[in-house]
This record gives C-alpha cells, structure tokens and sequence, in this order.
DNA sequence: TTTTCACTTTAGAATTATTATAAACTAGTA
DNA sequence: TACTAGTTTATAATAATTCTAAAGTGAAAA
C-alpha cells in the first residue's frame, strides 16, 4: 500500500493523515498476510521499527479510531487483552492458548448447517466460530 | 440440589463446604436454568439475597475454584469482564452487545459441516459458536 | 501566506477488573 | 480440646484501558 493510499484511507474515513497516524497505518496495512496484535505488542513493535516515540494514549486512540472506521477487527478472545486484527472480511479464528495466538480461518472455511433462530425481536449480526486448540 | 448435595459436590471436588462457599454454591447451582453473570453481578446479588457480606475477593476465590472443579464455565465474551456459566456442557451462545446478555444455545441447536484441519501438530480442543445479536 | 480553530497528541492521573498478601479464622482430624 | 492446613478477609498491588487538560498541528479561510 502506497503512501497516497494510506492518505486515501484515512482522509476517506474522516481521520487527519497526521504523522503518527501515517506511521501506525503504514505498519499495520502494508502487508501481505493478516496482522493480529494488542496493543502491547503492537506498541512494541512501533518502538523498534521507528525513529520517534509515540505516547501509549496514541496508540490506543488510533487503534480505536481505526477500527471505528472499519480497518480493524476486535477479536473475540478471552483475557485481559484486546486483540485486534487486520483482516476485516467475515472470518474465524484458531486460538492456541499455550501461546496466545490467533490464526485466521477464512469464512469460506466453515460451513455451519443448522443454526438456532435469534430470540424475541433480534436479528443475527454475525456469526463468529472460535477453535480453541491443544497440543 | 439439597444441602446434603452442595456439601457432596464441594467434597468431592476437594473443597471444604465453608459457610461461603455453601452459600454462593447453593445460589448458582439451586436453579433450573442456567445462569451466567460476572463477579460483580454474582456479588450484587448476593448482597441482596444473603444477610452476611462476603468479602469481594471470596466470591472470586469461590468462583475460580468452582470453575477449576468444572462447576462452572468461563464464556468467551469480548470485554473487560470474565462471564461465568452455570452451564457446563458443551454448548454455544446468543450474545446481545445491547444489553450485555448472554443465551446460551445447546449443542445440537448449531451443526457445524465444514471446518479446516488443526495446524502443524496441534489438536481441536473445542468449538465454541458466537452469535452476536442486533435489533 | 498567515491566521485560525477544531482535531490530535501527549504525559500523567484516574479507573476498573482482577490478583497478591499476610494476618485472622475455621473445618476436620488427632 | 488442640492442632494444622485450608480459607476468608481487608487491603495493597497490578495491569489494561480510559480520561484529562494542556500543548501541538493540519487544513480551511482570509
């Protein structure tokens, strides 16, 4: 992804191309394969690669901003930590919890045949399969 | 579930049936539904319902030791606090984002057809189906 | 180009859920 | 009854996240 993409993404959802958004947006899109991260780690990871130092606070806010505008998932897993993802297609999850990490599965992947109907008044949002492994 | 059967359960899951631990058993166990509530709503309500106050960090001493026992579940839910389930089959859930709630879904209400192989020398350990639910 | 101002960033404080600590208590056994 | 390991308790500590308010900055308007 170009940097007058990444320009593109953000001015396209409402969001000031500032320094530090470019920075984090670049990190997190120009790749090839889904990215999965918590902010820890990703903060981590912001520390080497790059000269400046952002406060923690910002990138919680971009993260946030991010995903509001649809560029990030939250992922479903349980624990202290959010976990967020590059992939924003419809898809599902492995979670090896020895190690903490979360392999994507794509939609097409799984094929569920029978579902329940959604109770009184409610509608189906989304229907998200979590694969917890062992070893 | 009488008395005689609380204290049978604590015992033999290696828990002396203490005052607390009785209390908070016969409040999640002696029910027909499932129950599921966090640390905090479990404490509210026993607050109410029982005249002695527990201190905060029994009811999560109790609470974990149930569900190390297998008396309890811990519901994969996106968000700051941990879920417990009075349900402790296999099962999966309607998740309602609007009022926090959880309805659980019994294993044979979901079929899944498809889903892809562990990776390299791992093994499926559960498949938990999360239904997020919209108005 | 300069001015202006709403939007951002920042450091640090505040908050919230949870876990750790260590002293006081108690169930069950000898 | 007395002992002991397991429990409870109040409080402190921790960890992730959010809040705050002051300083900084992008970009639209003059």
């Amino acid at each position: 992804m170009k940097k007058i993409d990444i320009f593109k993404k953000l001015r396209s959802s409402g969001l000031r191309p500032t320094k530090q958004r470019v920075e984090i947006a670049k990190f997190l899109f120009e790749r090839e394969k889904t990215f999965h991260f918590t902010v820890e780690s990703l903060n981590k990871l912001l520390e080497k690669k790059i000269t400046s130092k952002f406060a923690l606070a910002t990138i919680y806010n971009t993260v946030h901003a991010f995903k509001n505008a649809g560029h990030l998932n939250e992922v479903e897993v349980r624990g202290k930590k959010t976990y967020f993802d590059t992939n924003v297609l419809e898809h599902h999850h492995f979670y090896d919890s020895e190690t903490c990490e979360l392999i994507d599965i794509d939609a097409d992947e799984v094929v569920i045949q029978k579902i329940p109907k959604a109770p009184n008044g409610k509608k189906i949002k989304n229907v998200e399969v979590f694969i917890n492994l062992k070893n």
